[in-house]
DNA sequence: ATTACTAGTAAGCGAGTAT
DNA sequence: TATACTCGCTTACTAGTAA
């Protein structure tokens, strides 16, 4: 979302409009946001076309309000501002439920990572990873994470290759405990892998395309 | 402050640059911003010019840090989002000063609204009322504001004449304690009526077209 | 490696104006 | 009154590259 639409936005919601219909006219806005009419006209379509408000168009004037895709930019960025200000202790995700392509169980069963997660995380780690993709807005976040001090598991050799370190951040999704496990050296992703002592997709009762909620603690 | 810099300046803050000084190349940030190296050295330039960041350039990379003139910015931006998004117990006005035509003192005087002042609002009200003139685009707020729960002041007569009844709520204009009037029968209205224990033009020395905040508490 | 200048291109803006 | 189009001007972006 451009920047400068976000703003506008932000200035619509102050007027209520995440809540009502607003009545405005471009130029109050205009005025309002210190432009010219026909910026303020342009702002309101562009944001109408990206689906974050809806315009009843009258006679005079037009009734905005602001959708749900809108609030939920809106959200993402207020949390960005909690995560600032706020001494946070905890993140949250939303997401759904992949399938990997089975690589999670092949490092999992690695004794290198698997008495090193007993070790560091107290639990023995059922084989596998749940993929759980994150939203695009949410990759912010993500971000975030990396930043901060994680529960470290090294790198490792066998005879055949090399293992690279990751980190883990205790965490639960859907209220059960497990951890997540970010690889050190990784490009961007927008996979959080999820592991636990317990088959979640069992205990949970999920499958794919199913959304769930993660809690990661910091 | 320009939409896409109060962004870049988010993104540093949530890389901890409100705490510490962060160490990050252009090419990172461009990389995180999801844009290009020059222009994320440009953001950097700008920011530091606009004395949002204070920067140590080294042989390698650059130390950054959020300045308090930029937490300030950022400050007021998640000040908007918490007024949007919480279940707040106060509004936010920003309007200008403006004479109205002695009405104000007329009404303030009649013992039968003084003494409820008194009575239900706790002060006694300096004759006359500050009106201030909001900006056409939050008379939204102010319509959010009559369906709320009120002081209620209510209707007397004289020999003379009948006298409506009015709303107040507690307010603050620059930080000065009052309340705020409003008519019960009454067209919309852009003007704010304050009434305060002081003499306001003067204990805030403020004339009118001045611009003053004014919070309301609900 | 790094920052950041120059220059050409793309995007955003607002006056004029049609509807 | 409105909204929103065209079009010339300004601002922002990035490739190339110097330092």
């Amino acid at each position: 979302m451009k920047p400068y639409l976000l703003q506008i936005l932000k200035e619509l919601a102050l007027l209520g409009a995440t809540k009502n219909r607003v009545e405005i006219s471009s130029l109050e806005l205009a005025k309002q946001l210190e432009t010219s009419q026909q910026t303020a006209s342009r702002y309101l379509l562009e944001l109408d076309k990206d689906g974050m408000i809806t315009r009843e168009l009258g006679i005079k004037k037009q009734l905005i309000r602001i959708t749900g895709k809108g609030e939920e930019a809106l959200q993402e960025e207020y949390l960005q501002y909690q995560q600032i200000f706020e001494l946070t202790n905890k993140i949250r995700f939303t997401g759904k439920v992949v399938s990997g392509m089975g690589e999670g169980r092949y490092y999992t069963e690695q004794s290198g990572y698997a008495d090193q997660f007993k070790e560091r995380l107290g639990f023995v780690a059922f084989p596998g990873t749940l993929n759980v993709e994150i939203r695009h807005i949410e990759k912010n976040k993500l971000r975030l994470l990396k930043n901060y001090n994680a529960i470290q598991i090294d790198e490792f050799e066998t005879d055949n290759r090399t293992f690279g370190g990751v980190k883990c951040f205790r965490a639960t999704i859907n209220n059960a405990d497990g951890a997540i496990v970010l690889p050190l050296r990784s490009h961007y992703s927008n996979i959080l892998e999820f592991i636990s002592p317990h088959f979640l997709r069992e205990k949970l009762n999920i499958k794919d395309g199913d959304n769930v909620k993660i809690m990661i603690y910091l």
